[in-house]
DNA sequence: CAATATTTTTAGGCCAGCCTAAACTTTTGG
DNA sequence: CCAAAAGTTTAGGCTGGCCTAAAAATATTG
């Protein structure tokens, strides 16, 4: 596949960088300007790979001016780089949102199958499917999808639901991780995106964010609770 | 991706090899016992690769016990190898209908974008689109898919282009080439599975096939004519 | 049937991308 | 402010899959 922003064609795990350099610094939203630097040592641990490795990879990738590399001092995305991983990131959202609407995965599914496909589908296909779907500006997981021009949508308003107020309620916006088993707890709670939830009081007995989703009432750790962003519109 | 048949994950090299001595041995149609060795030398130039390469791999493959190779006398398929590359010969023909039936992809079209596919799906994103497509038993080549145990669709009795007689119609079942610039040809004189052509008088004039198709005739190259096959169906 | 041509194999290298171990910063906290 | 902890880099290796050059085996043909 030809990576238009790039001179020269990128190896996969040189995407993959990219993407999580992209991801760690600014959460795949918000520009480059708002990025911060990111470690070795997170990159480490995000691509499940050893610090010695990504020195390596960053070296490589800074020759390349797809990075700004300095040593001991953590490593951000140029231009170029930027729009490198924006073209990964929409590959791999619009793969996530055809193969749910296309292809009845489920929301929670659609990660892993993505992350096989991004890095080998051309240009054409990405056109054909981003026209199927209507060139979406969201995933299933409520991510903003970069458009064709490499711009992020713009996002309204939302808060983590561990913020919410007692007693407020919204409507889910995004489900921020890729952790399968999270997902797979979330999905079976019924917290997805478009579904309303309601704070509870919190206060008394075991820690956690108490909330509503339909009839049923959870106590959900802080940490997954933190992963589930509501949209203002609340009621 | 794992491959089911084979008890260790193969690369994509391998996958490749393995689907190349299938083809080159039975043209991916036939039974393990009508195939016949094939040469290093032909392997090579069909991968684009040096024979020393590929002595390389199919040593690899034979430890495997993928395929049995006896040095200077070619290679054939082991029972598993040959299972093997109908998994790979599966995975690309399923893309190439489901790329042609679902997104639009003209049929001279799917090969290049299956190819970059075929290694990169899971088993449960073949299910969804043999599920989608009503798991059809050829191609939009006219070429047979396996089913999901592996087994041929067995094919009804056709003949070259350049095998019929003067006068004599029938229709196209298969165009059995890969080759880009062939298929374009093709596709662009309408020359497709499913349509029917007539073979004219041959005798005087430029050597080739003469052949009408609908309202136009053309003089084709013989080496193009010997790619197209047409069922016995004629009139 | 020998001489030449072709095919195949061996031997030695290269590159990408990962690894470990050890040396070197930089940060942290008593 | 200095020692220990945490993070980072260097050096040296490994594997997969490709390469070239040269040697060996087989095939062809006069």
């Amino acid at each position: 596949m030809n990576e238009l922003a790039a001179k020269t064609p990128l190896s996969e795990a040189q995407e993959d960088y990219l993407k999580q350099i992209l991801m760690l610094s600014s959460g795949g939203i918000g520009s480059l300007e708002t990025a911060h630097a990111v470690s070795t040592q997170d990159l480490a641990d995000e691509m499940r790979v050893k610090p010695a490795s990504v020195t390596g990879m960053l070296k490589k990738l800074a020759e390349l001016e797809l990075v700004e590399y300095e040593a001991y001092r953590g490593v951000k995305l140029t231009e170029t780089g930027y729009k490198v991983a924006l073209e990964v990131l929409r590959h791999h959202r619009l793969i996530e949102a055809y193969l749910h609407q296309a292809l009845g995965y489920g929301w929670e599914e659609v990660h892993a199958e993505a992350e096989r496909l991004e890095h080998h589908i051309s240009e054409a296909f990405e056109a054909r499917i981003a026209e199927w779907l209507g060139n979406p500006s969201h995933d299933p997981h409520g991510d903003p999808i970069p458009s064709a021009a490499l711009e992020l949508p713009p996002d309204g308003p939302s808060r983590q639901l561990s913020a919410l107020e007692d007693g407020e309620s919204g409507m889910v916006a995004r489900v921020a991780t890729q952790d399968q088993d999270a997902l797979n707890l979330l999905a079976r709670l019924g917290i997805r995106p478009g579904v309303r939830v309601e704070m509870l009081i919190l206060g008394h007995g075991v820690e956690g964010t108490r909330v509503r989703i339909g009839k049923e009432r959870y106590l959900l750790p802080s940490n997954l609770a933190d992963l589930v962003w509501v949209s203002q519109n609340s009621v």
